[in-house]
DNA sequence: AGAATTCTAGATTGCGCACTCCAGAACCTG
DNA sequence: CAGGTTCTGGAGTGCGCAATCTAGAATTCT
């Protein structure tokens, strides 16, 4: 899928350049990318300078690689949530993981996507870009389960879902930054809450009657 | 309020620091914080070297002094607008605004405090906090325009506006900082307008009876 | 095995940029 | 108008950190 993949690594070699970009994707979070020297990220990944540079260009390709390392880590943790957005349940499910994930770092970091787009977004144009598409695919994701909740007819039938979709992203996104600024999972929880609620509005009412919590099948 | 302020500036030291602040708030949010060089400040505002440490200690006293700037800025901007927002019509007021703002700006920069807290969370405790505050100011804000709607009996008794308004200004960073990534205005007119709709679902029958554009003194 | 390639290592370099310094101009105060 | 204070100017300094260089160790290939 990428151009540029010009050689082949070793397998030896796949790791390092893996365990440089998982140290770097910590790092940045915690420190954001500014405050991330790259002798710390040698450090924490217990690598040689010449090793960095012999897997990236410079600072920027390591950043690249530690866009799409986040990326992927974010989409691959929400799959399995994702995959069930299609019920009220679900959505619950999604915001209670999210909620308590952000308890746990003690609303660190924020969103490990949004962080680093807003810290690239006019800087490094690239950067945006790949950040963007990281943000098409998770508006995918969220878009591919409400459909369905709308073809299996619990939702309204003109219910813009790509629409409803991206607010989804907006409030999660909303509330991640407010909630890594205030320290609070307050925000998040109360953003989540509410496109759940809207969300819930717009069900029709075969939709509504299902008892919410009870198995469909 | 603040407590350190030592020493009583000049009319034409007021003016100076002033220029210099607003350069930098320009400069911080087309570039982001850790991309704006002192001496771009100093060339943007015309001054010397001597004039900025003249005025600030270090770069993050310019910077605290920059996060106080962009929220009395983007307030006081709003001022008018939030004060109509007890109304659906104020509510859509204030939703254009913001876009057409964006679309003006081509989504460059995003919201100049959501910005900033983003750059600063992990960095820079101190200025995290007056991020935290302006956000308070802005939810509060927001608060009032909602409450007093609900005073007049148009959004339901039941309705936790506190929330509500915390929900409306998560919506509008997530979108803005979906804008500012994706380029297009879009993300931020979804994500108000869907706010908007929610606020619309809560209103009590008598409220949805009014003819929302008529006026109703 | 031996050649070619990939990988590891860290000392060194170079420069961007925050910050210092000092000297002089403008401005208040009595 | 003298003496203090605030303000302005810009040359100069130091250092943090990205990036280079060189040389040697491990792999891979034939």
């Amino acid at each position: 899928m990428s151009i540029g993949q010009e050689r082949a690594l070793t397998r030896k070699g796949a790791m390092t350049r893996q365990r440089i970009v998982q140290a770097a994707a910590e790092l940045m979070l915690e420190r954001g990318i500014a405050g991330t020297r790259l002798e710390d990220v040698q450090l924490a990944a217990g690598v040689s300078t010449g090793q960095v540079y012999h897997y990236f260009a410079d600072k920027q390709a390591l950043v690249l690689a530690v866009v799409d390392f986040q990326s992927d880590e974010v989409l691959d943790a929400q799959e399995p949530l994702l995959a069930r957005l299609d019920t009220m349940t679900g959505l619950r499910a999604w915001r209670d993981a999210m909620v308590e994930h952000q308890r746990r770092l003690q609303c660190v970091g924020g969103c490990p996507i949004g962080s680093l787009g807003s810290e690239l977004a006019e800087t490094d144009p690239a950067g945006r870009h790949r950040v963007a598409a990281s943000f098409e695919r998770w508006h995918g994701g969220i878009h591919h389960g409400l459909r369905r909740m709308q073809e299996r007819g619990e939702l309204a039938a003109d219910v813009d879902v790509d629409d409803l979709a991206l607010e989804a992203l907006t409030a999660l996104q909303g509330g991640l930054l407010l909630t890594q600024i205030q320290r609070t999972t307050r925000p998040l929880a109360v953003a989540l809450d509410g496109i759940i609620a809207r969300i819930s509005a717009l069900r029709t009412q075969a939709g509504q009657l299902r008892r919410t919590g009870a198995a469909v099948r």
